[in-house]
RNA sequence: CGGGGCGUGGCGCAGUCCGGUAGCGCACCUGCUUUGGGAGCAGGGGGUCGGAGGUUCGAAUCCUCUCGCCCCGACCA
């Protein structure tokens, strides 16, 4: 049992943010409501941001960056957006510091219009594609951005909600609805299959509400993700704005009609909220478990000899073992490589630089037992006298502490590619599964008050959504309508508040 | 932003009520013995007690203000 953790049961709030400090991937900054990502936390982004670019260029997408700052005016001019983004926006109004008086430095250089640092991108986005977009020639336009947002959020949680937060955007221009619509559902399912596949975390596809949908939006899709305490994650979202930031921004082409038109445009985004999504989805008493495609380590080779003749014996084993799974020329490279003092670094992977590591630091195993399993280390490679006598080391697997004994024969890099792909179905299996069993359905108000209060969980049913409806719903059970899924009964039923029929089934649960 | 809790070496805490030279465990450094699931002994380094004011001969301790973190609520990716 890890001594530094506290355990899910016990405080699950604690326990997230305990794997958080002992797998190192984040820490708190001087500044309230922001965090440090540190160099674990950060490979693991960069994992993310690999895989998700290339499946944004794999559908035809480029990146562009802009700009930071937004001129405030932007944002006024399209109501809804506006509406739901003022009052967390942090408002630049003063271009320098000055030495005042008593000496102290203050702001001065007052700005003639504030900027606001932005939110989200649509409105500069928007300003430029009205330069860009002339006629239908000029479009799709579609583009992606990789920034940081911020939100002045009241309460904020590593990962989930942080004032400041890395995330990529997508905002491409149409030329008519239907391809907007297109556009906006492609990129959820981009999203739905990227957790599933590297992510390891199977999420449900469904559009939001218009209580709960992007302000500035006509249609947000969402994909939920479920974690171990019950609630519900919002882990991406793709929104259909119709025309209205088009409108506001005068995004028009002159169209095969010789007329006028205003596009339709698109965005969609996730953000480093994934990496709290993936902590909350998979990690365990013991601390962090990582899916192995997004894990910066995906082994870890621990030594074990008492004497200097067995750790001879043992370090050649390990370059033995090292070089059937790397090859030679890796394990030559890497004696060159500087890396933490007692580490060894090898390259599994020179495309992702997921590594293999030997820990050779003067401490005893079961202390790098603990190490390296807190920091979710897909597999641990122990290798004593022993093994090397019988020419073989100890597999440890993370995920459920399963142990097996490999013979040096039969390493190889696919062996260790076997395994980590093992690994990562594994992981999705035992999260969908529970998943599955936390997803219930109720047909009476009563029946679902009670699955929210003992089970948690997703609830199914059928709903009329409004918005008097989901305040008096929230209100009384602290869940909102996550969204309507894609996945639609034939049949029509009750809605469980007013008792209307209705064909539409919604997906109820308590959220982050 | 409202209610509650907490800030004392890197981490976890005692000391605060009742003011009197800042302590414990882990971690860290050195040496020896150790090493298959968190080692033992000896020695050593590190804290203006979150910050700023105030009361006092004297403040971790009392008072005022402030900052941060956690929990619950309202808001949100």
């Amino acid at each position: 049992m890890a001594k530094n953790i506290k355990t899910r049961a016990d405080d699950y709030a604690q326990w997230y943010l305990d794997v958080i400090k002992a797998a190192q991937l984040a820490d708190h900054s001087p500044v309230r409501g922001c965090m440090v990502i540190r160099p674990d936390g950060f490979a693991v982004w960069e994992a993310i941001q690999r895989d998700l670019d290339h499946r944004f260029k794999e559908t035809g997408h480029v990146n562009a960056y802009f700009p930071l700052l937004i001129p405030q005016s932007f944002l006024t001019r399209e109501a809804q957006h506006v509406e739901g983004f003022a009052m967390e926006c942090a408002v630049v109004t003063h271009s320098k510091l000055e030495k005042k008086e008593d000496g102290s430095l203050g702001p001065a250089g007052e700005l003639e219009e504030p900027l606001i640092i932005r939110p989200t991108s649509e409105t500069m986005i928007g300003s430029m594609y009205s330069d860009w977009i002339q006629s239908y020639r000029d479009l799709p336009v579609l583009i992606n951005q990789w920034a940081n947002v911020m939100r002045w959020e009241m309460r904020t949680r590593m990962f989930l909600r942080t004032a400041e937060f890395l995330w990529q955007e997508g905002h491409t221009a149409h030329e008519t609805f239907d391809e907007a619509e297109e556009e906006t559902r492609r990129m959820l399912d981009v999203y739905a299959s990227f957790a599933e596949e590297s992510l390891a975390v199977p999420v449900l596809q469904g559009r939001k509400t218009e209580r709960e949908k992007f302000p500035g939006a006509d249609v947000t899709y969402t994909i939920e993700g479920l974690m171990q305490d019950g609630k519900a994650l919002q882990c991406g979202t793709s929104h259909n704005l119709g025309q209205n930031f088009a409108k506001a921004f005068n995004i028009e082409y002159l169209g095969r009609d010789q007329k006028k038109h205003h596009c339709w445009t698109t965005s969609w985004g996730v953000s480093t909220r994934l990496i709290g999504a993936l902590i909350m989805a998979h990690s365990d008493d013991d601390g962090l478990v990582l899916p192995p495609r997004v894990a910066p380590t995906v082994a870890v080779i621990v030594p074990i000899c008492r004497k200097d003749e067995e750790k001879a014996k043992v370090r050649d084993f390990i370059e033995r073992a090292l070089t059937a799974i790397l090859g030679p020329e890796e394990v030559a490279a890497a004696r060159h490589r500087v890396v933490a003092h007692g580490l060894e670094s090898y390259f599994f992977d020179h495309v992702t630089h997921q590594k293999i590591l030997v820990d050779w630091r003067d401490t005893r195993p079961g202390d790098k037992h603990f190490h390296w399993e807190q920091r979710g280390v897909p597999f641990r490679l122990e290798v004593g006298p022993r093994d090397v006598d019988a020419e073989s080391l100890v597999v440890k697997r993370r995920l459920d502490r399963e142990k097996e004994t490999v013979a040096l024969d039969d390493l190889s890099r696919d062996w260790l590619q076997g395994r980590l792909d093992d690994f990562q179905s594994r992981l999705l299996e035992r999260a969908r599964r529970f998943r599955d069993e936390n997803t219930r359905t109720a047909t009476s108000y009563d029946e679902m008050k009670k699955i929210l209060a003992n089970e948690g969980g997703f609830v199914r049913a059928y709903f009329e959504p409004g918005e008097a409806a989901e305040e008096r719903i929230q209100a009384e059970t602290k869940a909102s309508v996550r969204c309507i899924p894609f996945d639609q009964p034939a049949a029509s039923g009750k809605c469980i508040l007013s008792g209307n029929d209705t064909p539409t089934q919604v997906l109820f649960a308590q959220a982050y």
